[in-house]
DNA sequence: ATTTGGTGTTGTG
DNA sequence: CACAACACCAAAT
């Protein structure tokens, strides 16, 4: 009896447990039994979840995983986060998220003017989990992952830390919109762009506006990141104010990765990068199979 | 494979 | 002001 109305959410806790499979085994080239076993459903129907979910099959996922598919990635690292690649002369030119306009906001600012400084958030299922939406009257401030066993608290405690001298109110249905539309890629609109506002130091900002340069089906290293800004020596610095994005997925610091192709750490568990990244795979196979665009010739 | 040393920025005291 | 921490990276064991 396959549920009818099964959503993504519902799908990730299943997803999540082959994610973790398959990174420590995917040297062995598991079949799709063994993953299948591991997370307890027989073959066909996890086979359907899983693609349910990533819109990819579990085989291609795999293939997601691999360095070699980190190195595609990676194929223009230097380059995307250029204003040429952007205008569209190397890049793929599809699935560019420019659905986002965002405004900064330094801790000068906000010390001054938090005061008035309200935050709402609400608790949202998507599809890698249960993620927790904040927002300010200005826009988008915060999105974050709840942990798998731990839940709610941790991730609420981790995001209201962030900014001690704001207050906040629990408020799911004015925060529901946006994640309806966040992680639905159909929504993802250039004409009505969803509104974010970035708090932090000066450096965080600069970096986190790069990161809203790499499209998806993209990414970049924290070495070229920091070349970019014009400090090619500050990769760790870098690396540090990528981990502190608060506005994480919309601000897609999953795309950021080690010179090697290594997916490296995550703030909401590496487990999650990894199922982020092999699902905006998917996202591109679909879009590809729609658009056959042969580019990368 | 693992260790070591050099990094820039931030938070803490 | 000093110092530790960090989602890095390259060079040397």
């Amino acid at each position: 009896m396959a549920p009818i109305n099964s959503s993504p959410a519902d799908d990730y806790d299943a997803v999540r447990r082959s994610v973790e499979y398959l990174i420590d085994n995917w040297r062995n080239q598991p079949p799709l039994g063994a993953v299948a076993k591991h997370v307890g459903l027989n073959e066909t129907r996890f086979q359907k979840l899983f693609k349910r979910w990533a819109g990819i099959s579990p085989k291609d996922f795999v293939q997601a995983l691999t360095i070699d598919h980190a190195r595609y990635l990676l194929r223009d690292s230097a380059s995307i986060l250029d204003a040429a690649y952007e205008v569209g002369l190397s890049g793929p030119g599809r699935l560019h998220d420019l659905f986002v306009t965002h405004e900064a906001m330094t801790p000068g600012e906000y010390k001054a003017g938090g005061a008035g400084l309200e935050m709402i958030y609400g608790f949202h299922d998507c599809p890698f989990g249960e993620a927790l939406v904040m927002a300010t009257s200005r826009g988008l401030s915060g999105l974050a992952f709840c942990n798998d066993i731990r839940g709610r608290a941790p991730t609420l405690a981790d995001m209201i830390r962030r900014w001690p001298n704001a207050t906040f109110r629990e408020d799911p249905d004015a925060t529901a919109h946006y994640a309806a539309r966040i992680f639905d890629p159909e929504q993802w609109r250039s004409e009505e762009p969803l509104r974010v506002v970035m708090i932090g130091t000066d450096f965080e900002i600069r970096v986190w506006e790069k990161l809203l340069r790499i499209p998806v089906g993209a990414a970049t290293t924290y070495g070229d990141l920091a070349a970019a800004l014009g400090k090619p020596k500050a990769a760790r610095a870098v690396g540090s104010a990528v981990g502190r994005n608060p506005v994480s997925f919309v601000v897609p610091c999953h795309r950021v990765l080690g010179k090697t192709g290594s997916v490296t750490g995550y703030h909401w568990g590496v487990t999650r990068k990894h199922a982020i990244i092999g699902w905006e795979t998917g996202l591109i196979n679909k879009s590809s199979e729609s658009l056959s665009l042969g580019d990368f010739g």
